[in-house]
DNA sequence: TGTACATCAGTGAACGCGCGTTCACTGATGTAC
DNA sequence: TGTACATCAGTGAACGCGCGTTCACTGATGTAC
């Protein structure tokens, strides 16, 4: 192996120890993220972050990248586990997944779901990465319509134009051929299934609900249920 | 009226003074309050501030508190000015209630709603505050139990007991006559609530639905819907 | 009504700490002939 | 294979700024006799 590539596998460690150790300082500070911390912790000092990250907000922007990117896989990986024509089961582990890994990760969770950071504003390019884990939700509707499980779809749910504009600019992107009031219903209990985590991690639970899994677990499957999978 | 008391009321317009001044900060900085910073926009030496707040965290909390009682003195009046037995309006009203009021002020809604403060510990005498906007939801629920709404409840909801304990107790403080299963729909519609509100005020929405009010609406009244009302 | 005293608001200096970022620099590691 | 040069990582000092909190203090405002 050339020497220079040497140089680059040390110096792609480096920034993965830099973001290591900046994730755990979000457990104690929340986005209040302090360069100068993460370079004592790394036994570095301060300035020398700077041959790495630009400035703070860069390596802000590297750890949301991150946070939704693991995510991303967390679900995409739960997704792959279950049976594919198993709609429900995989709707539920989509959802268990979303929870386990906020829970696992909470300052990471809270980072690109929380308030917004800030002075922080958030570049272009998280959009793909922040797409990732909703798309599966729209993979797994996708699936349920080529299956026909939509044949009686809920003609009951009449949209108005400006949500059927939005939602059906959605299907055309990830889900076809799901039926505009089918989706408009998926995209609620992803919503629902955000704020439930949301809500949980937040405190907002904390002194009502005693077993929040079990709470979680039959909301999710209860928007299963109405979203028709 | 006695000396004294014009003192009184002196310092009571300097709190809220220093409150309001801590709630524009709040816009700009979130919750990395400065006291130094409200006490150069109040004209006065940092120092001064300590004569009507203990502590950074107790400013802190007097603003969650101020924030959850200002949030839920809009949720009961916009209940208020609705038929009481049109349930469907009463709900939609709280929906736009809970929406107008996190739209008209973000940071205060951030603050009670979003990512946790980080070193901060929110002391238990918010909960009271907390829970006055959740109850407008069990009033409205109520009423329809003691109408008859839900005569013909959705039975195909089984809970399971961990999730029918937790309920259960819910309706006992605040809704006795609600079936366990309606009561369960409208906690989930609550998460549901709050999930839409935190995904377009945190930008989770921008880059997708081009009307927020419009889709809110919409998801909202499915709600109702399925709840029952 | 007038005076002595107590209460309280606000001052200003200080303590001890933090931060992001820049810059000229030293050495070590790689590259090209 | 050996040497001259370029690249790069990390240093340490500095700039200019921020912060929460304490403390002894000055004056003004209220209270009691």
């Amino acid at each position: 192996m050339p020497a220079s590539s040497i140089r680059a596998r040390v110096r792609a460690e480096m920034i993965d120890e830099i973001k290591n150790i900046a994730r755990q300082h979000l457990a104690s500070e929340g986005a209040n993220l302090s360069l100068r911390a993460v370079a004592r912790d790394l036994g570095v000092v301060s300035s020398a972050i700077y041959r790495y990250f630009a400035s703070r907000d860069d390596l802000l922007t590297a750890l949301i990248l991150d946070a939704y990117n693991s995510l991303g896989s967390a679900v995409e990986n739960a997704d792959a586990a279950v049976d594919p024509d198993d709609l429900a089961a995989r709707w539920l582990a989509v959802c268990h997944a979303v929870r386990d890994w906020a829970i696992a990760v909470p300052h990471e969770y809270a980072l690109i779901y929380g308030s917004p950071v800030p002075g922080y504003k958030a570049p272009q390019d998280t959009v793909p990465a922040a797409t990732r884990s909703v798309t599966v939700l729209g993979r797994v509707l996708q699936r349920g319509a080529e299956r026909g499980a939509f044949a009686g779809a809920p003609e009951t749910d009449e949209l108005p134009p400006a949500v059927a504009h939005t939602v059906a600019l959605i299907a055309a992107n990830i889900c076809p051929d799901v039926p505009p009031p089918v989706l408009a219903r998926g995209l609620g209990a992803w919503i629902q299934l955000f704020g439930a985590v949301s809500f949980e991690l937040f405190g907002q639970l904390a002194t009502v609900v005693d077993d929040p899994r079990a709470f979680f677990d039959h909301q999710m499957r209860a928007q299963a249920r109405y979203v028709g999978i």
